[in-house]
RNA sequence: CGGGGCGUGGCUCAGUUUGGCUAGAGCGCUUGCUUUGGGAGCAAGAGGCCACAGGUUCAAGUCCUGUCGCCCCGACCA
């Protein structure tokens, strides 16, 4: 991609509306731009970013048995009146009666209408266990979005559903999500504190949360430094082992339910087992707010001068600046280099822009790409460019015809 | 919804306290010349219903009333 044709707009005040620093980076980045309160645009780099990391959760939901389904955001309530939570989630639900009258909704969350799904297409205990996961926009009328996408009323969420014949089914599955969340969050660089929750609105048995500690964080965590005990309540002393407990501020990323049959009772999701009695199917439900994670990974993945990506998050591989482009040859390396590396699959931002070398430099620790090749007039006069690493800046030269090589050879390690 | 802050060219803000001539700065944008290893310099230009509506006044960005929008603190949640 060429910088001078590509659609980021990035700032260099920071943005007023914004307070977090993930916010203001995002902003700044030119990844996400705000539509109102709680609603943004995601601008091209910041679609590349959430379309990584889709992926990687993807790539482990898959790994983990899951199989990807796309529901309807839009709803009927009569379903929400059917499993009682119409009333419940009556702050929250945006709705509007259709031309034909019919009371409508943009779904909230998703498990009216899958328990719904899966009640007409299962019936017998032969087609059970099944995991389903989507990933969808959920839409939240929110009574105050804040942080950028930490929380805003149209959203974007992994949310999967495990049911199976038995509780002993079920916390099998739920120990395969819970497994499958933690590879998901260590791929995403993001590092959890799982805790024991409650279930609210959700209902059920029992229910984890994944936490990324983070100063934007709207939750608040106790956590015992001596064992790693961590809990949402406000307690002094570990319960574990009797250490002093200290709070940290933290953004939930992740929150999984052992939700039993609560829904598949009110919606009579029912199969007839072995023996060919009739009984409701027990359902977990598991979700990751994907948004969420865009914003907790660059919250806990940056520096003074702008974002650090990680690298399979990353919306380019490298970046390509070529420190004065009216300069014939340092503009004919770049090219060169750039096509070598994009047909070796690799992506590229070429900075081609006639901006001075400070512009540049600023821009692409903004933008964040892992490493960049820096090619001026004085390093090309003896045959080298400069690789640079975003998180330490270190430089090294190397000859230009090893550029290509030294680069696979970064972004294999 | 309750409490607090803010709203002035694309962005960051000054000016509002104490009303007064033609509404400002820096950055960005356009054109030209010079410059080219960490957000350049000079010159010329474009761009504003001072959030919106009503009111007070000889006179309103500035005072009053209402509305809308954004941010922060609380209940809610991925």
């Amino acid at each position: 991609m060429l910088l001078s044709k590509y659609f980021i707009p990035t700032i260099k005040e920071v943005p007023q509306e914004a307070e977090s620093i993930a916010h203001q980076l995002m902003l700044r980045a030119g990844l996400v731009r705000m539509l109102v309160a709680g609603v943004y645009s995601y601008l091209p780099s910041g679609l590349r970013v959430l379309n990584n990391i889709q992926a990687i959760i993807r790539q482990e939901m898959n790994a983990a048995g899951a199989q990807e389904l796309l529901l309807p955001c839009l709803q009927p309530q009569e379903l929400w009146d059917r499993s009682g939570r119409n009333t419940q989630m009556e702050e929250i639900m945006v709705r509007f009666t259709d031309r034909r009258g019919r009371k409508m909704c943009l779904g909230p969350t998703h498990e009216e209408v899958i328990t719904d799904l899966v009640s007409h297409q299962v019936n017998s205990y032969k087609q059970l266990p099944l995991i389903l996961y989507q990933i969808q926009t959920k839409f939240r009328d929110e009574i105050r979005p804040r942080f950028g996408l930490v929380r805003s009323c149209e959203f974007i969420m992994k949310d999967a559903y495990s049911f199976d014949l038995d509780e002993n089914g079920m916390e099998l599955n739920y120990k395969l999500m819970y497994d499958a969340y933690v590879a998901i969050f260590k791929r995403l660089s993001l590092n959890c504190v799982i805790i024991e929750a409650d279930t609210g609105v959700m209902g059920g048995s029992g229910s984890h949360e994944f936490m990324v500690l983070a100063e934007s964080g709207e939750d608040t965590v106790s956590l015992c430094g001596t064992c790693g005990y961590a809990t949402t309540l406000k307690i002094a002393l570990c319960p574990q082992c009797g250490a002093h407990m200290h709070e940290k501020k933290a953004i939930e990323i992740g929150h999984i339910f052992k939700l039993g049959t609560k829904y598949s009772h009110t919606l009579s999701a029912l199969f007839t087992d072995e023996k060919g009695a009739r009984k409701p199917i027990v359902m977990g439900c598991y979700g990751i707010g994907v948004s969420r994670a865009l914003a907790a990974i660059i919250e806990t993945n940056h520096d003074a001068d702008g974002i650090i990506w990680p690298s399979g998050i990353t919306p380019f591989d490298v970046a390509i600046l070529p420190l004065n482009i009216t300069h014939t040859e340092s503009k004919k390396v770049a090219f060169d280099i750039y096509r070598q590396l994009s047909t070796s699959g690799v992506n590229v931002l070429l900075d081609d822009r006639d901006e001075r070398s400070g512009v540049k430099f600023k821009d692409a620790d903004l933008i964040g790409i892992p490493v960049r090749i820096i090619i001026g007039t004085k390093t090309l006069s003896q045959n080298t460019v400069e690789l640079q690493k975003r998180h330490d800046k270190s430089i090294c030269a190397i000859p230009i015809e090893g550029v290509a090589h030294a680069i696979l050879k970064f972004l294999r390690e």
